[in-house]
DNA sequence: TTTGATAATACAATCGATTGCACAAAAATA
DNA sequence: TATTTTTGTGCAATCGATTGTATTATCAAA
């Protein structure tokens, strides 16, 4: 009495004297099953509290409405908004969410990837990692003919569909703002240029200097540079050139974060003597002293539109569903850290 | 041909010339399996990219290997570093993790454990919402035989293991602290009661202010205190009171926050005029400016040991397991937002 | 009373694996 | 050569559901 049990529909059925079809049918409210026997089945079902096995369910209907979203970290605010998205839209289609993280490692993703691959899911949502260097195990989905979606950091050359924003567009926002508020001499911090978003960060931040005659200068711009640590440690190398420059743009708000906090060890002020801007919108931009100005990169929305994208795929019956892009525009979010003219 | 498929063992075994039995033994080292056999089978499985599929086989096995996580917020940090202390035992132990969160939400809550319940996780942790406020749903993994653990947030009342820090004595710490750097009239943010964590940091609070022997006011406790905006509207209302206290002990770190920032807007100085002191350390405590006095909750180990603790009851073949509370040492960490005496 | 239609339920195959048992062929022993 | 043992495979049941196809029982019409 006291061994614990999983009720499951042969033991409604022994019980009422009938068999599993009819249970299955019964709960089903299949109009072939009486009156009398739904209401006992129903009931006895109720009683014993029974739901369907999962795994049994999946097996034989072939989908467990399950989608399942790889993300680089769970705790970055641009990754959790995105899951929020996500989680409205799919709770709404009654779609269930498998939440995996890649720690930004391309084996651990790899894994996860083909943990996921064998019925887990049936549909993809990702993001890929900061490691990434090849994408052959993201090709996987493809041949088991699970729908893959990528967003944000979108692995290109592949013909599926993605989610992303203009990175470009975002940068080239930053930079001009940077110009304007009177910089001549602007570093870059870059984030890994095999990852779409930061290569095209990058680009937007090139054209711009481009566009306003401004000087490239190969020693300006600090590669994989996206933690606070590494934004830290650029700030340094920078406080030691003979040159200073007057602005930095960076491709993320840990790195702007590191740096500013390493301008203000080292006595430099912060927009007055070098102005910063990061890109992300992290929270913590708001509450830090000087406020970091930021590119707002529409988290929920993102997530919103990758899953009804990967929703409509799942559900269309089309043999080649043609993929899409879709790309949102971002935000330039003006705040402290780059305010130079209009209080100097 | 250009159907996408997934391949199963039968697949396997028609091409091969063999049956299904044949295959699962030969990809499993079966010794009754030849080695030609073997290898033609391993081969072709390779080839094909052939995985078992994951509902077939927990269903035969009755246990896919998945541990269910609950948590209020992906992404605050206290509950991503628990989740990361979780994946690193899960993986070492050969777990996946699935992770779900409540949004502080009782009836996501529930559909989530619900929806969990039919064979997706053969074990699960689990951190209470806020708003719940009965524990019905989570009665139901001991009636399906389904090791449960809570951490953090548990549901005392209930007989299971748990791993949880010692929030009382961390309070303690915190207004002793706060005592001892001068301040003699201490007010309290206070989190929902229901929830043991909040409940226990009050109690911390109250005794210590009687250690002290310090009047205990009802007007200085603001209950139901634990975000930005709550703790914003907490100290707008101190503000306004004619003995402005000289000190706060907030639950957490987000109305601390709230609090900092409504007393800067208002020409409060912090910590001068009113010291404050945090709960959970939350990342942005050492950015913002003051930094903030906080109390530690070693997120990663509780994970680990949350964790370790449920693979060991799910593996145990005892009947009944005995269920253990593991009781972690918080850790104060003093920053500005709190030292009154040293510089002043 | 016989036939036909209809309603309600049972039987059996299926999803993709695992595994005990039976059985054949080959090898070892008598 | 006859018998036993070993070795390698196949058959069939099982996990927990769903669903097409019997198969009854019931009742109305002829």
């Amino acid at each position: 009495m006291n061994k614990k049990k999983k009720y499951t529909i042969q033991d409604i059925a022994k019980e009422l004297n009938t068999t599993a079809s009819t249970v299955s049918r019964a709960l089903q409210d299949n109009p072939r099953i009486s009156e009398k026997m739904r209401k006992s089945v129903k009931e006895l079902a109720d009683r014993l509290d029974y739901h369907p096995d999962f795994r049994a369910l999946s097996l034989k209907k072939g989908s467990g409405r399950t989608i399942g979203v790889m993300v680089p970290h769970i705790d970055r605010y641009f990754f959790s908004t995105v899951l929020r998205g996500i989680d409205e839209v799919a709770t709404e289609m009654k779609y269930s969410v498998l939440i995996c993280q890649s720690f930004e490692s391309a084996e651990k993703e790899e894994l996860l990837i083909k943990s996921l691959l064998s019925g887990k899911v049936d549909g993809m949502l990702a993001s890929v990692a900061a490691s990434t260097k090849h994408a052959s195990h993201f090709e996987l989905f493809g041949k088991r003919g699970i729908p893959l979606v990528f967003f944000d950091r979108a692995w290109m050359p592949m013909n599926v569909s993605k989610v992303v924003i203009d990175d470009y567009a975002g940068a080239v926002a930053s930079v001009r703002h940077l110009v304007e508020a009177g910089c001549r001499t602007i570093a870059h911090l870059a984030g890994p240029q095999h990852i779409n978003v930061y290569k095209n960060r990058t680009s937007g931040y090139l054209d711009t200097l481009k566009e306003y005659g401004l000087q490239m200068d190969e020693s300006m711009i600090f590669q994989n540079t996206i933690t606070r640590e590494t934004g830290c440690k650029a700030m340094s190398e920078i406080l030691a050139m003979d040159n200073l420059p007057d602005g930095i743009f960076s491709s993320g708000d840990y790195s702007a974060l590191g740096a500013i906090i390493c301008a203000r060890e080292n006595g430099i002020r912060v927009p007055q003597d070098i102005a910063i801007t990061g890109f992300a919108n992290e929270p913590f931009g708001s509450i830090i002293h000087p406020s970091l100005t930021s590119v707002d990169q529409h988290g929920a929305e993102m997530g919103r539109q990758a899953a009804s994208l990967l929703i409509e795929e799942m559900e269309s019956n089309i043999e080649y569903f043609i993929p899409r892009t879709i790309v949102l525009k971002p935000k330039l979010i003006i705040r402290d850290s780059s305010q130079r003219k209009p209080n100097h």
